[in-house]
DNA sequence: TATAAAATCGCCCTAAAGTATGAGGCGAAA
DNA sequence: TTTCGCCTCATACTTTAGGGCGATTTTATA
């Protein structure tokens, strides 16, 4: 057998090498072990360190009432614009302003003199200021700069 | 001597005594030292996970971004009306209208009479007949009504 | 300090606004 | 039909507004 011949010529050499491994295993597997028990207290602690983070991070969120930071948007909200003009009837009701009244008074607020104001109504000037009258009586003012501020003010006109 | 005499004779009772004295307090002591000894470690590892935890939840509270919560609040505009007067400046320089004038102008515009407005500048009516007519100049127009009106539409006055 | 603009005031006169009072016509409601 | 509110108009009168002068004094600014 030459396979039986080959093991017996280098015997030796060959339980020697194997020998060599194992020794060199051993050694290897020494120096770990040396490593680790060198180190074992560190690492456990550096373990508890790490795990007892986690733990106490995971606790705060958990426990803790989430951190809310209030961020105030205003919105705009537009009412009322310029031009949407709504008339308050029933103040017009309240004060007891008649239509022919009204119709000065809103001419009045345009700039118009009384002579205007009877020109453009087809009535005479003395009609007007009759009118005129009535309405600050019933507006309780006396002038007619007055009477517009207040019809202005509680949306008889625009 | 008695006192020596006595110390011979109870040399034995005295020395047994001691030592057992010492003896108990040895024992004692070490019972001592091994209960610290035997948890000297998990007393240390206590510390390190309880430092560790606060160290979590430090860490936590500091690092964690806040949730941001937007809160919408509508605001209401009011074009045109109390809250939206734009001064304008501009045409006020282009028609050279002075600030008395413009006073004058805004208080006539609050339906005050050239009396009351001398009474509230404490000025002469004259003195506001003056600023009135060179104001009707300016703004181009020849009543009261017509300048409070003018005035309005091209922003001098709310 | 010179100068221009603004603010102040006065007087005279006319126009407009506002007050007081009375009265006639007209349509809706009692 | 009568009452009532609204619109109309008128007269007489007072007050305020406005125009057209002129003038002095502040104030800001070059």
């Amino acid at each position: 057998m030459a396979t039986r011949n080959l093991f017996s010529k280098h015997k030796s050499t060959i339980l020697y090498g194997t020998s060599l491994a194992i020794l060199l295993f051993l050694l290897r597997w020494l120096e770990l072990r040396f490593i680790i028990f060198d180190h074992a207290f560190e690492i456990y602690i550096g373990a508890i360190a790490i795990i007892f983070t986690a733990l106490g991070i995971w606790l705060a969120i958990k426990l803790t009432k989430p951190k809310i930071e209030r961020v105030v948007v205003e919105k705009e909200v537009y009412i009322e614009k310029s031009n949407g003009f709504n008339f308050n009837e029933a103040e017009m009701t309240r004060l007891g302003v008649s239509r022919r009244e009204l119709e000065v008074l809103q001419l009045m607020a345009d700039g118009l003199s009384n002579n205007e104001i009877a020109a453009r109504l087809f009535v005479s000037l003395n009609t007007i200021k009759t009118h005129a009258s009535n309405l600050f009586i019933k507006l309780d003012v006396s002038r007619r700069t007055q009477a517009i501020e207040k019809a202005k003010r509680i949306h008889l006109i625009p």
